[in-house]
DNA sequence: ATCTGATCATTG
DNA sequence: CAATGATCAGAT
């Protein structure tokens, strides 16, 4: 970011993520002078913030798109040496309280959805992460079924949340969305509501892309590129 | 505490 | 061995 000049248009952006194909963490992060992790226990966002590095994102932690004036949000993706997701997707945080007349049309996860950047990286724990290989990018965005699907599933989980179920809400539920706690640990909390509308503090949850779905994305590119 | 970037690691 | 709950670092 400091010294990447930001890709001025989608398709510089896209080249220059596909002359990243092929290249190993370590040629990346050694051209960025950035140290190299020994594992990622201590560092699970190492990837994605050395491929936003190179790429020139711009948005750091803000909750905006990473190439803001593009639109477009940039995921990495840890695939083993066939191309299955070996994660499932965090996307965003999920607001537990000032739902009412939350529409899928305005959330936070639709906008983040609207236009991704998807690089794979073969990732398997086994590899060195110096060695692990950039697989190719692709830009998505949600078809017309897709974002049925994604809208479907956040209107469900958020009927839940809005009921005060949120507790109740597992993993299983979504078809291709999935709520999970997202925070520093278990001890962490936030305000949600409860069944009779009192507040009370739980733990944070994020919006999760379930591997099938993520699966199907790579297939598709892979078979029409 | 909350958001960004995610993967780890235990469990069923 | 996939799935779900737990966790780590940094910026704000």
């Amino acid at each position: 970011m400091i010294t990447t000049k930001i890709p001025e248009s989608e398709a510089e952006l896209i080249a220059r993520a596909q002359a990243l194909a092929g290249l190993t963490l370590g040629e990346i992060a050694r051209q960025e002078k950035i140290k190299i992790p020994k594992n990622l226990n201590k560092e699970k966002g190492w990837i994605g913030l050395l491929l936003e590095q190179v790429l020139g994102a711009s948005a750091g932690s803000k909750p905006i798109p990473d190439f803001p004036h593009l639109g477009v949000e940039l995921k990495t993706i840890p695939i083993d040496r066939h191309g299955k997701p070996l994660e499932t997707t965090f996307v965003c945080v999920a607001p537990l309280t000032g739902l009412v007349g939350a529409t899928w049309q305005n959330s936070h996860i639709k906008n983040k959805l609207s236009k991704v950047l998807w690089v794979p990286v073969i990732s398997e724990r086994i590899i060195p992460v110096a060695d692990r290989i950039v697989g190719t990018p692709f830009l998505w965005s949600p078809s017309v079924e897709e974002e049925q699907l994604l809208a479907q599933d956040w209107q469900e989980l958020t009927d839940m949340i809005v009921l005060g179920e949120v507790e109740n809400i597992h993993g299983k539920h979504g078809q291709i969305l999935q709520l999970r706690p997202k925070a520093a640990n278990s001890q962490a909390k936030t305000k949600a509501f409860n069944k009779n509308g009192k507040p009370f503090m739980t733990l944070p949850r994020g919006f999760y892309l379930k591997t099938a779905f993520t699966q199907q994305l790579i297939n598709r590119f892979l078979r029409i590129n």
